[in-house]
DNA sequence: GTGCACTTTCAAAACGATTAAATCTGCAGA
DNA sequence: TCTGCAGATTTAATCGTTTTGAAAGTGCAC
């Protein structure tokens, strides 16, 4: 028995080697040119060999053959046949290796140009275990703070030679989950975590496959988990400091959703600027938005029945301030005149509002930037100790026509 | 020489076979539930017997030792040893094949869930030839019609078990080349080319690898490439009767860059109403804009030097509206006394714009399921001859606060 | 006990690349 | 003339799946 399976074996390993000879041995002896066209018939006409007298191999030769004809995507064999030289020597010019001589290089791109050859990113990263994916999950697409941010970072990963896989988690743990997982299936190489501050349900996923993470704004003790953090504190005080050298003193600050730690930071950040400023914080003047254009409306509308009301709104981002410049509008008050509104982000947007918004930049490309260092530096160096890092992301006011004294005489 | 050959790969195969046989042999005699805890440990314990006395096959081993120690990642072989199947019993009971019995079946799931395993998409997508990726090129992702359009198509792909891959070609003919080619590395199974008329450049290399592709408005006499129509010519007729019948007839018309053809087409549309109504068309009342918010403002501009100006304007989409509000109000002109103004996308922004912006809807859903059910069809059936399909997606005016009679006394 | 359909499971080839190991090719030195 | 040593090239193993064709059970009639 296994001496019979040992003679299957040869057998088998024999008619490999046969076809695995299915590129024509060619003289080598051929000039340059001539060769050149010589094979690039001979690998063309593979299709012609399958009536071959050999039984056995028939169904492979001519699923081979069916392929090559509706022969559309040309592989690293064909290439190799076409230059006559191994794959091996195909897959090294390709990558750049040192190991090929000039001469065959040559050889070896014109082949590649000649059949507008690339090579399958999934065997590459079978066997290589790179898969040149970043991901990157954001919170909600449609705030278009994220598709600047997206943008940037894919402009740089393309120009790292990385592509990127984009989800957004719309704020639902559960699909965050499944974004992760797909991710996961994708073999990303690492995973740009920009929710700011509902992660913790993805981190166990990630970092338990030992996938590189960054995460903005939220520190994890792991080693592969490198942080951004961002310094909301000095476009915070700067603003506060703004509205006060404007004369405000009646601060109010729509915060964003509890849930994300970003939002409790920037309230904190809030808080403290107004002490700071020794100003005092009205307990109703904080208020619990969700980051959107819709709840900035209706946040704002709460200071309609109060009897004490804030002459300045500062936002925990720009869409909500947006929502708080049409709550405005759609009660008579004028802005910057009656009321000055802050907000925060700086989406390209924010200049075309009216009136155009002052607010406190978080620069897109600086955040994009970290995110993608961050990540590459993990992924390229999966040893060094040194991987995780922190980077310290700034914000500094930008004003515009949104802010201006308080008229006294109104209020 | 062949026959010593032929010896050499006897051996080859030997050793591979021997290889294969890592895995512990077990007795099947086991109780179920025993047998899965016994063979847990025998799966784990696999880097135990790397000293064993074969030495040819100890780098072998002994890798995939140290890459079960470090061990992240189940593979199919970890599901199959540890439910004491074969790996394809695994892979059939993850595809659902009807060929594996009840019990077995159990026993994988079992197991899967136990390693918490998932399938490798890129060995997958290999040996299958199917990647399940779409990829969606838009124009530019900072227009916010774009990332609602991709949220929808998202929604869609990945309810469907397809994941997306995104690239946005900023009208640049060069990138849009680049991301072609990054997506047909990595073997998606369709485009959906989102640029609205400037696909030219990428139609080429895609027809060329016979990937399906689905076009918005711009038809190929290809059985590869689905069209998705766009009837502009509904919502912009009631657009211009809205007017009409408000009372306007100075109507302009800031158009996309004529580069588009989508802004053409949506320029004739609107000469085409306006023959309709009987009104005459101005010539200095027609721009070409870029269909940006600067642009819109920009291209309002130029109607301040003129003598004779419109009562209302109709944009090609809503950012040039929003630009036109914006140039509007610093001229001083109240919208809508003053001036009516009409968008069309019906971005979600448009419901927030200082006034509310009237606009012509063409619905992301609509388009998003048109372009990837053109997608799907070519991607599953790629013999059908009634695969390649045309879809159309209509337009109809959302009337809001933008647009009101002209105040006769003014002009 | 044998033979024959019918299930069910298994082993091995294949997908298209990378890469370690083996082989080949010149050429200098004994 | 032969050996040894680089450097250039090729060979073959490998990545983690899917998918066949073959093997092994199973049940039943003869």
């Amino acid at each position: 028995m296994s001496q019979s399976a040992q003679i299957r074996r040869g057998l088998q390993a024999l008619r490999q080697k046969f076809r695995a000879r299915y590129r024509s041995p060619g003289t080598s002896s051929q000039p340059d040119l001539h060769s050149k066209k010589s094979s690039y018939i001979c690998a063309n006409a593979i299709p012609l060999h399958s009536h071959q007298n050999c039984i056995e191999q028939d169904s492979y030769v001519s699923r081979k053959a069916s392929r090559k004809t509706a022969g559309k995507t040309p592989d690293i064999r064909t290439v190799a046949a076409l230059a006559k030289v191994s794959i091996a020597t195909v897959s090294r010019t390709i990558n750049g290796s040192p190991l090929v001589s000039e001469r065959l290089s040559k050889r070896v791109w014109q082949a590649i140009r000649q059949l507008n050859y690339f090579p399958n990113t999934h065997a590459r990263t079978l066997v290589s275990g790179r898969s040149r994916l970043f991901g990157i999950i954001v919170e909600n697409i449609t705030n278009p703070f994220f598709p600047e941010l997206i943008q940037s970072f894919e402009e740089i990963a393309v120009a790292h030679g990385y592509e990127i896989l984009v989800s957004s988690s719309n704020s639902d743990p559960i699909v965050l989950t499944q974004c992760v997982r797909r991710m996961l299936e994708r073999k990303v190489e690492g995973v740009a975590v920009m929710t700011f501050g509902e992660e913790e349900p993805v981190l166990d996923q990630l970092v338990h496959r030992n996938v590189p993470i960054v995460l903005a704004e939220f520190k994890l003790d792991d080693p592969k988990a490198s942080t951004i953090l961002l310094d909301y504190s000095t476009g915070i005080h700067e603003a506060v400091n703004h509205l006060v050298t404007l004369g405000h003193s009646k601060i109010a600050f729509l915060a964003g959703p509890h849930k994300l730690h970003s939002a409790i930071t920037r309230e904190n950040d809030f808080r403290t600027a107004m002490k700071a400023a020794r100003l005092p914080i009205q307990k109703e003047w904080i208020i619990e938005c969700d980051h959107t254009l819709k709840g900035g409306v209706a946040g704002f509308g709460n200071f309609r029945s109060l009897a004490k009301r804030p002459s300045a709104v500062i936002c925990s981002n720009d869409m909500t301030a947006i929502g708080v410049l049409r709550a405005a509008y759609l009660e008579g008050l004028r802005v910057p005149q009656d009321l000055s509104v802050i907000g925060l982000d700086d989406i390209d947007f924010a200049e075309f509002t009216l009136p155009a918004l002052t607010t406190i930049c978080l620069s897109r490309a600086d955040l994009a930037h970290a995110a993608f260092e961050a990540l590459r530096q993990q992924a390229e160096n999966p040893n060094d100790p040194n991987r995780k890092r922190e980077f310290l992301v700034s914000t500094r006011l930008v004003v515009r026509a949104s802010t201006a004294a308080p008229s006294t005489s109104k209020r």
